[in-house]
RNA sequence: GCGGGAGUAACUCAGCGGUAGAGUGCCACCUUGCCAAGGUGGACGUCGAGGGUUCAAAUCCCUUCUCCCGCUCCA
């Protein structure tokens, strides 16, 4: 798959409706989408399928490193949260990435990123730092240029400079002394106010992520729901991040909905659970089709981990290979072993007691019992995108065979597609229609609950059957002039085209084992 | 946010100071005998938006918005 692919996926995703411009008709708006007919569907056939697998039926009925079913209880939390909720998570801090220009060669570098290369005596005598960005050709070539000037030499972050030194830095890559600004923040975070009088007291702002809602309720899901650590909280929901700069399609979006579950354990266990969810996901991802060489799992390198993650169990991301990646990936979900960093922030922030008492735990009692232990709860989290799943399955399913008439086809699994059959009169007239019709209104009563059941009577059976493939409606049942003497029909099978006969009153019965319900 | 390119029908594009066009798609009717077939007719545009120059602007100038490519970012 290349970038060129990329350009006809998001052709057909508009031609289709599976995704369109937020605000198309007042020129768009940067960073949002809106999902289509098809789109909204596909994308709630994906959260459904989330959610059956990780709240109704965790890990389908597989137990957990514990040699028991894995728990897991669903919570649904606001948008909008205390603003002290931001500011125990980090997000206040960490999503105010300072970032520096470079007025000369235009480059813009994350100030906390760029390094810089100054003399170990300390004393510059006039001569300028020489900053870098590691891992760049900038920082062979900028410490050759510091040992010449310096002797000995050594690096430090950019970030530890004085603003008075910024006019004698020379920039990664520029000629000049002084290209760089000083450090701007860009806050990601969306600001709101609550209330209509709008003053600086009111100010609040939109989750950046749907996991503190979790951490925040934690005490409430123990206290009223018996769950015992170890156990899970799930929530799928909407998120906001003002990214600097929003691309490749719905990838990086400023509004975007998240699949999160927060599973609450022992540290002792940490290690096995996190094993656990990391191949639990993966093995999720592809039972929907997204198998083979564009699905990979990257463990992170210990020093690209979050605040969060130091010394833990680990990280990892389940990564997609999208035609904009391509040859690269890019993540789809990550694993986290959080340890207790939120709830320990959380209780330190809000001052209330947020410790889980085990009573499975301690040393054994004369009577046969356990003395119990405090903790606070190490996490691993699950964290996936929704948007970005749907992306990935658009791109998995596109399909281009030269050799059919319908050239452009989506190859979506069963599970997600919008459309799951089509029920189509080879021709519209000599009774086929009256059979179609009534074939459709059958399989709509039984079906409607886990997806639309397309019924089409115009045009030619070629153009009906390629509009399907576009659609990626994975059965078509045709009704021919063989039907009403034989009471049977063709099913064409969208991947193949191939077709075989079916009795007509086995089709709903087919069309069933086919869909695994 | 910075630098480069581009916005004309739902889509792909032509027109580049003088009455807005084509193909595809869409809708209706006819035709139909398994893979975007054919015929006839039809609907759809303040030429991305705002301002300016001109007798006259899709066309020239300015501003702005959006998209694409880089920097950046990670659900």
């Amino acid at each position: 798959m290349s970038k060129k692919s990329m350009d006809k996926i998001m052709a057909l995703c508009k031609r289709r409706g599976f995704v369109y411009q937020a605000s198309e008709i007042y020129g768009g708006l940067n960073g949002f989408w809106d999902y289509g007919p098809l789109g909204a569907q596909l994308k709630k056939n994906l959260r459904d399928a989330w959610w059956q697998d990780m709240v109704m039926n965790p890990v389908g009925g597989k137990l957990g490193p514990n040699g028991e079913p894995v728990r897991i209880v669903p919570l649904d939390t606001t948008i909008i949260q205390h603003p002290k909720v931001w500011e125990a998570s980090g997000h206040v801090a960490g999503f105010n990435d300072p970032q520096v220009d470079c007025r000369e060669t235009k480059a813009r570098y994350r100030a906390d990123h760029v390094m810089v290369y100054g003399p170990k005596s300390g004393e510059r005598a006039g001569k300028p730092w020489f900053a870098y960005m590691p891992d760049s050709p900038s920082e062979a070539k900028q410490l050759k240029k510091a040992e010449k000037a310096f002797g000995e030499t050594v690096s430090f972050p950019l970030t530890k400079l004085s603003k008075d030194d910024y006019p004698s830095v020379l920039g990664p890559d520029a000629e000049k002394v002084g290209s760089l600004t000083e450090p701007r923040a860009f806050n990601l975070m969306f600001k709101t106010f609550i209330g209509a009088t709008a003053t600086e007291a009111d100010i609040a702002y939109l989750r950046p992520e749907t996991a503190q809602g979790m951490f925040v309720q934690f005490k409430n899901v123990i206290d009223t729901t018996r769950v015992k650590v170890p156990f899970g909280i799930a929530s799928t929901g909407k998120s906001f991040r003002n990214e600097v700069t929003p691309r490749n399609f719905t990838f990086r979006s400023r509004e975007f909905e998240q699949m999160e579950m927060e599973f609450f354990c022992h540290e002792e266990d940490a290690r096995a659970w996190y094993a656990f969810w990391r191949d639990a996901r993966m093995e999720w991802w592809k039972s929907l089709g997204l198998e083979g060489e564009n699905l990979q799992l990257r463990e992170h390198e210990t020093d690209e981990l979050a605040h969060y993650a130091k010394n833990g169990a680990g990280v990892c991301d389940v990564e997609y290979r999208f035609p904009f990646t391509y040859p690269g990936f890019g993540e789809l979900e990550g694993v986290a072993h959080r340890a207790n960093f939120d709830l320990s922030e959380h209780q330190k922030h809000s001052g209330k007691n947020l410790e889980y008492f085990d009573a499975e735990r301690g040393e054994l009692l004369p009577n046969g019992s356990r003395k119990g232990e405090k903790y606070l709860p190490h996490v691993i989290e699950p964290a996936a995108g929704l948007d970005r799943g749907i992306l990935a399955v658009l791109c998995e399913a596109f399909t281009e065979d030269a050799s059919r008439p319908s050239p452009e086809l989506m190859k979506i699994h069963p599970r997600l597609a919008p459309i799951k059959a089509a029920v189509f009169p080879l021709i519209n007239k000599d009774g086929m229609p009256e059979i179609s019709a009534k074939l459709h209104a059958e399989l709509f009563q039984r079906f409607g609950r886990v997806g639309v059941i397309e019924h089409d009577v115009k045009q030619t059976i070629g153009k009906r059957y390629a509009r399907m493939d576009e659609a990626g409606t994975p059965y078509c049942f045709t009704i021919d002039g063989e039907t009403a003497s034989s009471q049977s029909v063709t099913v064409r099978d969208r991947d193949t085209g191939a077709q075989e006969r079916l009795a007509l009153d086995q089709v709903g019965d087919w069309l069933s084992k086919k869909l695994s319900l």
